[in-house]
DNA sequence: TTGAAAGCGCTAACAT
DNA sequence: ATGTTAGCGCTTTCAA
């Protein structure tokens, strides 16, 4: 492999010339530039990024802490890295990717000068990384809100937002009597940060309008979805509007309403929260709040690199806006038409 | 950040002596070795990735190209994901994530010795990314079968083995007219390997048994499921198998029949070829060929390490065999008892 | 069994 | 506008 002193002597210039064609750190005359950028293609030389890393402290790598387990939202996670990966692309920068469950990944990475920046996703209320990460000396920048941030940069769609969204939308169409399919039972159990936040803001905003909202966990399999639907009809069959935050049962929720012969949205609205080509790829398309994945995981990185680049840019939490997009399968109800 | 000198210093011993203490590569007397590791651990000590690199031209970060594209398979994407990241970790390697639509991402890691080796999945039969994969310096294995592999090491299921498997299955229930819904057609088009070699697997075992089995193409919606069973049914009303390889499909496959009013097995056996999850989670448990991802990576990560190891180490083709689980969904047709 | 020292290939002062 | 050179933190030969 060519080195730069190769460059250089290809292009008769010293070295510290030919790393300031690549930097573009300082003014270089034309026919000097001409003469380095013609020997760097001619070797197809190719600056060794260890070697760089070690001279100036900057791999143009970040850590990217992902939940790479089967899990339910597969879809979403994907989006996130595919976000993270693409912006960082964007920045010159590189994905390392490390597991949630490599304890130790983050102190590696992170002593170990492997990263410039450490982004998590899927962050919890009360997320053991979080320590890990305040005390990293890289940036880091949290997908997701936990309870305590301890001065990190954080992102997340604005789930709260998102729940009054969904609620106002029904409720201004006449909906008086909502239900809402939420996580399943193990994530109310450990507080994942977005799931409490869209029932609070689902609640907030029903009892701000006097209207009746029952949450219940939903399993993400067709027989939970199943059970789940069930239920609602059976403890509260006056329900007319179905809030589903829950990708995985989504679909059989809907198949369920219509095999017990519940038109959508005649006889039952359904919103949903998310992603969009979830909403949009069903037989009848779904009148949804977006999780903007992929703009999240933009947004994510390039928190990172501003951080990196002014070290003084204090920490901030930055929630994207929820927006409620209509579509097939929400309507006024049969019992209520739309108020004036 | 303390340093390998600092770590010396504290130690009373010289830098060398702490490089091999923690590399193993030098034989260290008891006393020595104890109170250099007693300085590692004060000074919180960890070697600075990049200054290894430059010294010693191993990263110990493999690069992993993956699609990370909204793709209609995400769940098996995001299995060798996992498989490759975890494989990788047991032998002490990270994972650098680069997207299949990143151009200049194989040259950009391997010229720059960003990594050590390169796994590259998703594979097509006239692949664009092997000449690139053929002449990095860093050793390459291929997740998937082109169709020249160049002295690449190749890792997969043995399609072919899981086409004859499901056939052989249904043949030796009972069943004469088989049919077999397929990969979209654009995967048709594209040649993708595993696709054709699955098709060809599967019509090599009904030509030899003299058995009738008509393959079509499915899109990967409900929409095109239900389009591809309402061809089958009355193009080939005599049909009593199902073989489905197209996981997106598959849900909608089993929910059109259901819809027709077939019951599963009695009136359609069906022969699923996907991710054990997806077949165990369905309400009627699917017979099926397994995809093992999370293998698959793993013996992925294995080639590349060996290797690395040993130079001197040919390119070889490992197909992983192919293994069907008899589950819910397939018996003896009604028309056809199962032979003695 | 241990130490001294020469690089690895680059960046960024410091000179001119 | 360009050149010289001292590190960056580690590995590994060569010596003892």
């Amino acid at each position: 492999m060519a080195t730069i002193d190769d460059v250089a002597k290809a292009a008769g210039v010293s070295t510290s010339t030919v790393s300031y064609v690549l930097s573009g750190k300082r003014p270089i005359s034309g026919p000097t530039r001409a003469r380095v950028e013609r020997a760097i293609r001619d070797l197809g030389y190719r600056p060794h990024a260890g070697a760089r890393a070690l001279a100036s402290s900057r791999t143009n790598v970040i850590a990217l802490v992902a939940p790479l387990r089967v899990a339910v939202n597969v879809n979403v996670i994907m989006e996130f890295v595919t976000g993270v990966v693409q912006a960082a692309r964007t920045h010159n920068y590189d994905v390392l990717l490390l597991t949630q469950d490599d304890a130790t990944g983050i102190d590696r990475v992170s002593s170990g000068s492997m990263v410039d920046a450490i982004i998590a996703m899927d962050i919890e209320e009360d997320d053991p990384r979080i320590p890990l990460l305040a005390q990293a000396r890289q940036p880091a920048v949290l997908i997701g809100l936990p309870r305590d941030s301890s001065g990190l940069s954080c992102v997340d769609l604005d789930f709260f937002g998102a729940g009054t969204a969904t609620v106002r939308h029904l409720a201004q169409l006449g909906h008086t009597s909502l239900a809402m399919l939420g996580a399943p039972e193990a994530v109310w159990k450990r507080h994942t940060s977005f799931w409490d936040r869209t029932l609070s803001g689902a609640t907030y905003e029903a009892n701000a309008r006097d209207i009746s909202l029952h949450a219940i966990a939903c399993e993400a399999s067709e027989v939970g979805a199943r059970t789940a639907v069930a239920t609602i009809l059976s403890t509260h069959p006056d329900t007319t509007g179905l809030i589903v935050h829950n990708e995985a049962a989504l679909p059989h929720v809907v198949a369920a309403l219509r095999d017990r012969g519940l038109s959508i949205p005649d006889d039952m609205s359904i919103v949903a929260i998310c992603p969009q080509h979830l909403a949009t790829s069903q037989p009848q398309p779904l009148s949804s709040v977006t999780i903007p994945a992929t703009a999240i995981g933009k947004v994510a990185v390039d928190m990172a690199i501003q951080r990196l680049n002014d070290p003084e840019q204090p920490a901030e939490t930055r929630l994207l806006a929820a927006e409620l997009t209509q579509r097939a399968t929400t309507a006024a109800p049969h019992s209520a038409p739309v108020a004036p």
